[in-house]
DNA sequence: AACACTAGTATTGTCAACAATCGTGGCTGA
DNA sequence: TCAGCCACGATTGTTGACAATACTAGTGTT
């Protein structure tokens, strides 16, 4: 049943679809009752937007939405680096480290940035997320707005080239941890963030004209 | 059907309370079917917690997860507090100063703690949120947050004579956002809801002795 | 030709019955 | 007496059928 946020979530339904519940769950193999109880959980999620007696659909976002979404990113994800910068383990902080080894050599090897720019980055913020020790702001973050951010990747990687600096980024961030520095950790991370609001908001201007 | 939600949230089920889904849905004299979809709703919002085929329960934080809840609202409504001050409308906030005379005329009438402490308090942070015209921040911090915060507003009513305290943090808030400046309403905000948290620290120490 | 209304169809909302799972109480045996 | 097992009762999970509402196509009128 988990099945159909993932279709949603990896894209297998585009934005805006219709979503009709007696196909859904003939497609799932499930009847309408479970169906429905999935269809109200995403829409808590704000992954569907549901009008009563006229069915639901795929929550399609605008450009001002998209930007409303990195504010929000950026007001939490600054105060998960702030709180894992006092509470994350050495052991994680050393783990983390060793992650962004990996992801180093990925993009050296393969000029690896498709892979690196979605999956690197995600795991990156989901270590630090989970590294505040907060398991709300994690779930928030991670249960919810990194589920809407996944259905837009596409419109969001138009950032080529931009693997090294985003590496350099968490590394940055990731230093800023490691010294324990909290306030630091929260200025870059919300640095970090803002910086891909601001390319967003440059291909809106790109697109307007 | 949001009746369920209003019982549970204005605290008419303590904490922990199980849920039996035959004697909700006699309650509300609906069948189970529409019962189970409002349950995974506010399992979504952290509302109940619900294990499989064992049952739903209100959910019951700990000390801790109130300091969770604290310093995720500390993130957001900092933000927030940000953006009201860039985009409130001069109107939005010439009515927010009128809200905060008629706390200070309230206060010091009936001396009523108790009103302000809960309700008032709860207005300002709304009009707050709200004037951030960042539509997925209210909706995470008045939709899931605040409906949190409510169930225990009584374990948090603790802080009396601190109407008078609280209504002068909002002023000075307030004064930040009318000058438009955004990070001197962050910081304000911050530290206004920084101190309920210190509050709450405060009485865990003696809860502990 | 354009608009308003109506009937038909499809889809959502709701319900009561059935199946599966879990917790509890009592029984048996060492 | 206590541990383990079994069966019963209760509760959750699921299903298909029924009711209500919204969309659509077609017809008639202006």
């Amino acid at each position: 049943m988990a099945a159909l946020q993932r279709a949603i979530v990896t894209g297998e339904f585009s934005p805006g679809t219709k979503l009709s519940e007696t196909d859904l769950a003939k497609r799932f193999g499930v009847s309408r009752g479970p169906l429905r109880e999935a269809i109200r959980r995403l829409e808590i999620r704000r992954l569907l937007t549901v009008v009563p007696n006229a069915g639901a659909r795929v929550v399609s976002l605008d450009n001002q939405q998209l930007v409303e979404l990195f504010e929000t990113r950026e007001a939490l994800e600054g105060q998960a680096a702030r709180l894992a910068a006092e509470r994350m383990s050495d052991q994680a902080i050393a783990d983390l480290q060793g992650l962004l080894d990996r992801h180093a050599a990925v993009i050296s090897a393969a000029n690896g940035r498709a892979y690196y720019q979605e999956e690197g980055d995600y795991d990156f913020h989901y270590r630090i997320a989970h590294g505040s020790g907060n398991s709300l702001l994690a779930g928030i973050l991670l249960d919810d707005l990194y589920q809407l951010l996944r259905m837009y990747r596409f419109r969001l990687s138009a950032a080529h080239g931009r693997a090294e600096q985003a590496l350099l980024e968490h590394r940055q961030i990731l230093a800023a941890i490691s010294e324990r520095d909290g306030p630091l950790a929260e200025l870059l991370m919300r640095r970090h963030i803002a910086r891909g609001r601001n390319r967003l908001a440059e291909q809106i201007e790109i697109g307007e004209e």
